[in-house]
DNA sequence: ATCAAAGTTTGCCATATGGCGAACTAATTC
DNA sequence: GAATTAGTTCGCCATATGGCAAACTTTGAT
């Protein structure tokens, strides 16, 4: 519970900023390397790689080594893990709406 | 752009606190007042004003004060605009792995 | 007129973030 | 084996964040 609550708090901290979410984008189409996401950002590497560790520690991105070039891939589970959190309280909300609006509704009749 | 950007890097930044989320549920099944979303916290009244004027940057709630008592209320959109790039993304991901997944099986039959 | 209630502002702190350049390591390439 | 490439680590900075206590400001109640 507070361990879900930790994983949320790192991926929207995570996609708070716009090159790791453009990072994410990037991902979204394949696998990459440091390098290779580096390049479209005006952006030295150390912070590009501090972006990857942040990304990395939210789980949204799982990156390996192999020789001396370092692959990134997506990691699926923490977009989905956000996603459901709004998608969820956007239904609580909408249901809370609709019956605001039936009772409204119900009101309205009376009075007619 | 660098405006959606921008809304974006808000929304996320405010949903990446549990304090924050908490407030935006409770906010999902109606209003509530600034004492009223303090009480379940344990942190002080300044502190939870902080976040609900980072909650209103990020376009994900507002306020209104009469007479002494300031009411909170959700603000969809943000959670939509958020929950809307998720989706994008993750749509994308999973598009792209089914045509992983096509190509593999086109050549699993040309092996065959 | 006074007192209590509900916010609000103001300082203050410790920690985290995003950025940089410089120096370093490890793998290829020539 | 020398030079290049691809990351990586290491300080260093400025700014932002989340927290508090204390003082202040309205309003509402008595």
């Amino acid at each position: 519970m507070a361990n879900f609550d930790h994983r949320l708090n790192l991926a929207f901290a995570a996609l708070a900023d716009p090159t790791r979410r453009a990072i994410v984008a990037r991902l979204c189409s394949g696998d990459a390397t440091v390098g290779e996401l580096a390049r479209p950002f005006e952006i030295g590497l150390p912070t590009l790689l501090k972006h990857i560790r942040v990304l990395e520690s939210g789980g949204l991105v799982s990156s390996e080594k192999s020789g001396r070039v370092r692959t990134c891939s997506l990691t699926p589970g923490a977009l989905l893990g956000a996603d459901d959190w709004l998608r969820a309280h956007i239904a609580t909300w909408e249901s809370r709406l609709d019956r605001l609006e039936a009772h409204l509704a119900r009101k309205k009749k009376d009075v007619t």
